[in-house]
DNA sequence: TTGTAAGCGTTATCAA
DNA sequence: TTGATAACGCTTACAA
């Protein structure tokens, strides 16, 4: 007997087969006694129910798929977040992974095969234009964490990058820096509202601005580094730099520290995100902290949100970052 | 029209429900003219196989399950490793994470309900009775990554935990160290192999073992910096400290480090793994690389052959670790 | 709580 | 390449 069926379950104990459906559904209509004895005889059996059975006749959908990328640093703490709130809501996680041998297409292709009730999208590599082909193509309610703008196809949940940064630069003022470098990543998406929040803070202090254009800049450490060099053939060094994020910011350290520059005695570095790598006791990096149990909670409640009223406008949850104040930002150095 | 079928597909071109089930299947038994005219009809109404309906229908399972822990160092990089060996053999992935809210079990169940050929558990916390119990209660073949004895009940693919380690005391004992400490995971599935590596190469070495045995340790930063704690309180420290893992090597330079011991000039160290940790430029650490794409594909190797030979004797496939030398171990200290 | 029946979207198997 | 038909394991609905 090979794989059992609900059947198989009902006959064992001599009951109705949809008594066992409605056991292991947790649907009402058993008493608390024949629940006990159908999941024994259940367990005993080595029965689970069949997914795709059950996705293929019921009427609505119970699961919600997330595209993620296994590699990334904090997008795996996203999907942890994601389970709880999901399983909250009475929906089941379907994952689909994204890596270098599968693109986000492939990744949401698999889950719209799942028919998922809706998707959650983690930080994509596609344009805002592809994402909105995409979700359109779905008919189901996408959700993107990380990035995007308002716009009528897909809804959004991101920090707020403008806030991040700006809460470095502030912190920064406070230590009473003046001359303060940004590094700019130009070529992701959540860039632009990150050096915003730069060119804002800085002009509130009434400080000059400072921004480290790097040829394709990506959020990697490579992109930090190059920006480090860059800041080493300047005359004069600035007395603090806010990268974009924690790899950045983790390159442009150790860049300056191999050329002989304390960090923060002589330089200030901050990051954006609170990665694992930021919380390392070596790196300690001042950062704005992007909670991925935040990220992941709203992205579920902006899902069954839109499950539920399918004709609403899609919608932006921004979390506010905040600030995580470690070693490598110190006082301004007096003298310069 | 919400979610169209194959059937509309089929209607949309004027061709048959069953023509539109090769294309989609690759199957035998189109033209190349009339695959491209289905495709291009499924992709511009947006068409995916009700992938439910085809588990359902289907002789043969064509999924592979996965169950991993997201939040884990390197476990995601297994993953992604998977994916492309898994697609070569004819399988699709089901992912299935294991987080603080949802045990190896509940995973496992899951994969389960969607009728996998095969089951690869990475990393599990269960004990070695307990994973036996559920790969037997799984009915198809079972793969544990990471840990595991020869069994009847499934399949192992581990690194040989007993060649890393001695492979870290061997490149020590080059660079002329004689008292090497050892930091054991007292707790871990996999820590006794590794311990036995240490034993067996400074036997051969003709050197004094010198374990340290923390309280419960298990592979965190924590239980190597209570490991350093420990050595500090010796009237003399040892010349390199070998760990059961990178986390632990870590926590341990951090606490040696801290107390003003020069790595590697006065201690060297090592750890096991290679994971993202190692390679950071500021811990750039000596260290037993597993490769977690030689063990993905071991893993998708030992599954469709047990899927294809369901009859033979569950295999242990063993991956040799190599040694990646970086700056934590130098040459020991002339006079001690 | 049971029995009966239909049907979800596919694959599998035929004969044409 | 088509058409017809059955079947996979489950949920849904309804009457008993």
């Amino acid at each position: 007997m090979p794989e059992p069926t609900m059947a198989d379950v009902a006959a064992h104990l001599g009951v109705s087969r949809q008594l066992v459906s409605i056991v292991m559904r947790d649907m009402p209509g058993a008493s608390e006694t024949t629940r006990q004895r159908v999941r024994q005889a259940a367990s005993e059996l080595g029965y689970q129910p069949h997914i795709g059975a059950r996705s293929l006749r019921q009427t609505r959908s119970t699961q919600i798929g997330v595209s993620f990328a296994p590699a990334h640093t904090t997008e795996p703490d996203i999907v942890e977040a994601i389970y709880p709130e999901a399983t909250r809501s009475g929906y089941r996680v379907v994952l689909s992974a994204q890596t270098a041998t599968r693109s986000t297409t492939q990744a949401v292709d698999e889950l719209l095969g799942y028919r998922c009730a809706a998707l959650i999208v983690i930080g994509s590599d596609l344009t805002d234009a592809a994402m909105r082909k995409l979700a359109r193509r779905a008919k189901v309610p996408v959700v993107v964490i990380g990035a995007g703008v308002p716009n009528a196809a897909y809804d959004v949940v991101r920090s707020v990058g403008e806030a991040g940064t700006s809460l470095m630069v502030e912190h920064l003022v406070s230590l009473g820096h003046r001359r303060i470098a940004y590094v700019h990543a130009g070529s992701m998406a959540s860039a632009e509202p990150r050096l915003q929040g730069y060119l804002t803070a800085t002009a509130a202090a009434g400080l000059e601005v400072d921004v480290i254009q790097v040829q394709g800049a990506d959020y990697t450490e490579e992109a930090g580094a190059t920006a480090g060099r860059l800041l080493l053939q300047r005359a004069a060094l600035p007395t603090a730099v806010v990268a974009g994020n924690d790899q950045q910011a983790f390159g442009v350290m150790v860049v300056l520290s191999r050329a002989g520059v304390i960090v923060p005695d002589q330089v200030s570095v901050t990051g954006f995100d609170d990665s694992r790598t930021a919380r390392l006791s070596c790196v300690d990096l001042t950062t704005a902290r992007q909670d991925p149990v935040l990220m992941g909670r709203a992205a579920v409640e902006a899902a069954v949100h839109r499950i539920d009223n399918p004709d609403v406008a899609p919608s932006v949850a921004l979390i506010q970052p905040t600030s995580v104040v470690r070693s490598s930002t110190g006082p301004a150095p007096s003298a310069s």
